[in-house]
DNA sequence: ATAATGACTGAAT
DNA sequence: AATTCAGCCATTA
């Protein structure tokens, strides 16, 4: 039986199920008005080691700016939002929490018993 | 092919 | 309390 070499002649191989994928499932998951930890993600996205929380934090740096996916509802282990660098200090992702119910301290914790998603 | 880059966390200084 | 370190994936130039 004579098989093609190679799979297929796509010029452009659709991009293979990665990380970034499992991750975004996870997120998607969270309900309104709750929160989750980059380790909880990791956790549940089963990233190995250490690591994890870090690779979430790569996938959500991924993402295009127009997805429909919760990212807003990832913060990090101290229940704060992390910041992504000079231009973009997580004000919009404050924003966007506050319009779901999520209260933020004054010290701008939220906290993680009453507003952390269960599961 | 190699290199730079980017939303974390916990332990040790 | 603040800083430094190790751990190590996908994308893009």
């Amino acid at each position: 039986m004579k098989r093609p070499a190679r799979p297929a002649p796509e010029a452009a191989a659709p991009p293979a199920p990665n990380r970034n994928q499992r991750v975004w499932a996870v997120v998607r998951r969270i309900p309104r008005g709750r929160v989750a930890t980059y380790k909880q993600i990791a956790e549940h996205a089963v990233l190995p080691g250490p690591t994890g929380p870090r690779q979430v934090g790569y996938a959500l740096a991924a993402l295009p700016a127009d997805t429909r996916i919760p990212w807003q509802r990832v913060i990090n282990s101290q229940g704060r939002v992390s910041t992504r660098g000079p231009h973009d200090d997580g004000e919009r992702q404050r924003e966007l929490l506050a319009l779901e119910g999520v209260e933020i301290g004054l010290d701008g914790r939220i906290d993680l018993a009453r507003y952390g998603w269960r599961r």
